[in-house]
DNA sequence: AGTTTCTCGTTTCAATTGCAATGAACTGCT
DNA sequence: AGCAGTTCATTGCAATTGAAACGAGAAACT
């Protein structure tokens, strides 16, 4: 058995050298770890979140929602406040700088990995998204 | 945009999962990070490979082969001696007890990788088989 | 009301990682 | 042979991470 032609293998290696070339953007660009844009990406798209559905909805245990979240805010990306029904949730919030930076990101991040996709033809892309979403629910239910 | 039909996000997640669920078995097994399993992978295959051949073949920088292979030697499983050509190369090898515990563990690997795989179909499968090959190709190259 | 139990977010401490610095060993040049 | 530059592996240090412990707050039970 040769190591690089183990699936598992490849699947982390193309996962990781894709997700490398993305997180150059955002770490270039505002020095953004990926748990950092992944809240912010969540966050920009609702008008607020809890701690509580930070954790459910992304990938992040509560240790990393904190920190991130404290980075975020010492960046001013993002506001953190204590929700008044239940005082140990917090509900964060994106700032204007933090929906602008956003905004001007994501393009970037797409443009980016568009740049790697169209490398691959039509045929394989399809494959690609196709397998990854099968992947993704066989991984998450066995 | 939702975070979960961002196409990286759910490739990074799909991977991470999938990759979390092999690493249970050699980490349960034998306490092996995830660059000891690498090398030693890479190692029983050989009879004998350089740190420089390991850091070029594997996703491993030198800092990384230094430490895994450290520890692979504190646990035994591999030998490390010095290059007589050339003083400055490292030259590893599988112990006996290496290969065996290896040798034990692959399959179980990639039993546990074969019950994600096969949760999915036929089509997916090889979907999933075709997009990821032409993801590396295309991720490594642009 | 008071006490226990449970659920949060945060902190602490140890282990891991990444990067720059170090030192050993080789190469090429004079 | 001797020196300058290069290529290795390793180590030191700061930053990051993970797991357990903690403390504040809510819920449940008496």
């Amino acid at each position: 058995m040769q190591l690089d032609s183990f699936f598992p293998y490849r699947l982390a290696v193309a996962s990781e050298t894709f997700s490398r070339k993305l997180t150059e953007v955002y770490q270039q660009g505002f020095g953004l770890s990926r748990e950092e844009w992944r809240l912010l990406f969540l966050l920009s798209n609702a008008e607020s979140l809890t701690s509580r559905e930070l954790t459910s909805r992304g990938t992040l245990d509560k240790v990393q929602v904190t920190r991130a979240a404290q980075r975020l805010e010492d960046k001013g990306l993002i506001s953190r406040a204590i929700l008044d029904e239940d005082r140990r949730i917090r509900v964060y919030q994106c700032t204007p700088e933090g929906r602008a930076l956003f905004a001007s990101l994501l393009p970037q991040v797409e443009a980016r990995a568009q740049a790697m996709l169209s490398a691959m033809s039509d045929e394989d892309r399809m494959a690609l998204e196709r397998g990854v979403s099968a992947l993704l629910r066989a991984a998450t239910e066995t």
